[in-house]
DNA sequence: TGTACATCAGTGAACGCGCGTTCACTGATGTAC
DNA sequence: TGTACATCAGTGAACGCGCGTTCACTGATGTAC
């Protein structure tokens, strides 16, 4: 049953919608194609007529959740929001990197560089975003916070215990403010 | 062929290490139980002697990790050496929770056990390390601080530019000095 | 101390399952007249 | 505008491979006498 051509462009978008809901929640590796198409509404088969393979997929996912991850916050909101037990507690809806750059490591390279550029992208816009004079200054508070902020939510999602979940998620945004 | 029981527990500490570097090196999912026996030295149905299951010996290797990582280091060493190049290139051999925490949020209870106490072992560690007069401002110092090294050496290795890469990991340790 | 036997660590073949991928088929789309 | 036909998006069964796990077997260990 062919569908028209607006129907596949969405029928692909509700793909990659779904892969990044389940990626972000589970890592590239644990998720398979037909959960996925699953997810979408679909049947598995149907799958290789959108995406060359698994890894395609991974990398136009990663790259679509990247493009996606709209923000004009100012940099206190930000961070605060970033930090939040809302955030940890919500990986599939939440940020593409917390969730998935360790995976990306071991995945091919238009993965790594959907990633990478995302992330030459994302610290040119903090750093017009956090406080401070002399550029260099800028640049290095918006990559120092990033790794911060990156790592204690990682770390928060990781931990077993609330409580220090919590903590961890507290005091790295106390010590980013204390800059 | 039977072995003694002092060669049984070398063995099975050799299977430890082995999983170690190749965990480290991969992950937990794309490391299969039959490529840790080999490269411990033995076939792989072996396993079962020493494990109960694969999940078992991912719990058990963390720990070990966590339990083997020894650090008597002044803090300020600690964090250029963690912060290094040569430590992000060398994951096989480096701390198990950059390479393994991410990770570990999809595993079974006792994994991510592990995981939770050594964190709090860390922090008091940590703690101590770090310079300030307030236990406050010292915890918080250790949890941030520990959160921008995790983070950076994570980021690091999944970017795929190496000045950019070289760039994250100055910066962060710039930043945390300057607190 | 020496011998006979039970134990059991490690071997390697085999099993079953899940997953990525392929393919013949279906029926709606879209084009040519 | 209407009709006939080619195209092709999605279906669902099937394939092949890798991986975790099991198991009968082997031969060295360790114990009982």
């Amino acid at each position: 049953m062919k569908v028209s051509r607006e129907q596949m462009a969405e029928n692909r978008e509700a793909i990659l919608k779904a892969a990044g809901r389940l990626f972000r929640a589970r890592g590239f590796e644990s998720v398979g194609v037909a959960e996925v198409m699953n997810a979408a509404g679909f049947t598995h088969g149907g799958f290789y007529g959108h995406f060359k393979s698994k890894d395609d997929l991974i990398a136009e996912t990663l790259a679509y959740l990247l493009r996606t991850a709209g923000r004009d916050l100012d940099f206190k909101s930000f961070v605060d929001q970033y930090l939040s037990p809302r955030h940890r507690d919500n990986a599939a809806s939440g940020c593409p990197t917390a969730a998935l750059a360790a995976d990306t490591r071991q995945q091919p390279a238009a993965t790594r560089e959907a990633l990478t550029s995302a992330m030459r992208r994302h610290f040119d816009g903090l750093s017009k975003a956090v406080g401070g004079k002399r550029a260099a200054d800028r640049r290095r508070a918006a990559i120092g916070s990033w790794s911060a902020m990156l790592g204690a939510v990682i770390l928060a999602r990781a931990v077993d215990d609330p409580d220090l979940s919590d903590e961890i998620l507290k005091e790295t945004r106390a010590w980013i403010d204390a800059k």
